[in-house]
DNA sequence: TTCTATAATGACAAATTGTCATATAAGCGA
DNA sequence: TCGCTTATATGACAATTTGTCATTATAGAA
């Protein structure tokens, strides 16, 4: 988390930082980020980047959940809508989702993010996918799950399956830039109708019978 | 992959490299690998490292490709032994690997490459999971599946399939080493129970009905 | 004005990466 | 054995990068 030294700082200063952030990590995945060139294009001595976070990582970290904040959609709001649930919500989600993310001016921001998305990291990112608006996340997304039509009982079964959920959805998502990369047209609708009978199989079972 | 360069090399050479890729790659993972420290540790040049790969990455997936072969486990042996069926061959196939991943002498290079698996190269270690012991990658996979028992006809659909319960067979670890990293006891046979599990859903369905 | 806590700054050491000119060695035909 | 050609080996080097730290500057309170 930033310093609150960073807080202090102008609103202007810290957009300039934002938007260096969006720059850098727009060309590249985090491992690869360069805070020379960061601090380069916000315009910031190289002493006061570390006067307001520890490490790349940091400023990383606050630019998605600040991404995240601007953003409208949350796993949380589909499933209430959903009437708890979980699978509709997923459904509802990543069709809102999708196409922000491929056509949206962050595009390739989340590029990297998802291509570049490990498991580590990958949690932080679902945690502040349900920790949207103001809401205090884990506890607010179970009560809202209506369990009587999952074969689930457990908290900890719940996270396993959410978590084979995102994996989907990383998936959907890593393939469709895979297989741009090698040429291959493939359209959001086409990206959805796969998510679509991916959550089908999660729900229903792959197996016959 | 190694330049010829590098096969020409004696025996104890190539190992000197095998052994100092084994040691920094388990310290760290690959993005945060040193060539410095690897040539260092094997004790050659380090233009000559550049005359046998082209860089960290060549000889990280060298190196477990080299791995994986001296792993006698495979999946496409246990979908043999399950007479076709996918789910069973994936419950097999874990049953087999997790003991070796976590308690055998790579498991600090294994819990790096778990922990720190993008979609980008889970697929080149999942083809090589296909790939073992001379046979062809997906075409002997996919023609030993049976189909009759699965709602899903195309290839791609097997595709996606095989994409959805590799990210649960990766999630079941990285949640291992989270947990454990977090203090928590979890035995291998606890994270057996948890992937099977996982297969079930996927094989039957989380919905009730 | 003076003192104090907070913030800004950029020079610096340490490490890393990939390249390249130069030096070796190896193979081979005469 | 002598050249000659091709394949390897080697380590110095420039270019970057990272995190630190001593030094300045600023602002607010007394």
């Amino acid at each position: 988390m930033p310093t609150s030294t960073f807080f202090n700082l102008s609103q202007a200063k810290q957009q300039r930082l934002l938007a260096a952030a969006q720059q850098e990590f727009s060309r590249v995945p985090l491992a690869e980020a360069s805070i020379s060139k960061i601090v380069a294009a916000a315009d910031i001595p190289r002493g006061s980047f570390y006067q307001y976070f520890t490490d790349k990582a940091d400023l990383y970290y606050y630019y998605s959940e600040y991404l995240h904040k601007q953003d409208r959609h949350s796993l949380l709001s589909s499933l209430q809508a959903a009437d708890g649930d979980l699978f509709a919500a997923f459904r509802d989600y990543f069709s809102q989702l999708a196409d922000e993310i491929i056509n949206g001016p962050n595009a390739a921001f989340y590029r990297n993010m998802f291509l570049n998305m490990t498991y580590k990291n990958g949690r932080r990112v679902t945690s502040a996918t349900q920790k949207n608006h103001g809401h205090h996340g884990h506890k607010d997304f179970y009560a809202a799950v209506d369990f009587s039509r999952l074969k689930i009982s457990t908290h900890h079964e719940l996270g396993m399956l959410m978590h084979i959920l995102m994996s989907a959805l990383f998936q959907s998502l890593g393939s469709y830039y895979i297989r741009q990369q090698q040429g291959e047209q493939v359209t959001v609708a086409q990206l959805n109708q796969e998510f679509q009978q991916a959550v089908d199989w999660i729900e229903h079972g792959v197996a016959i019978n």
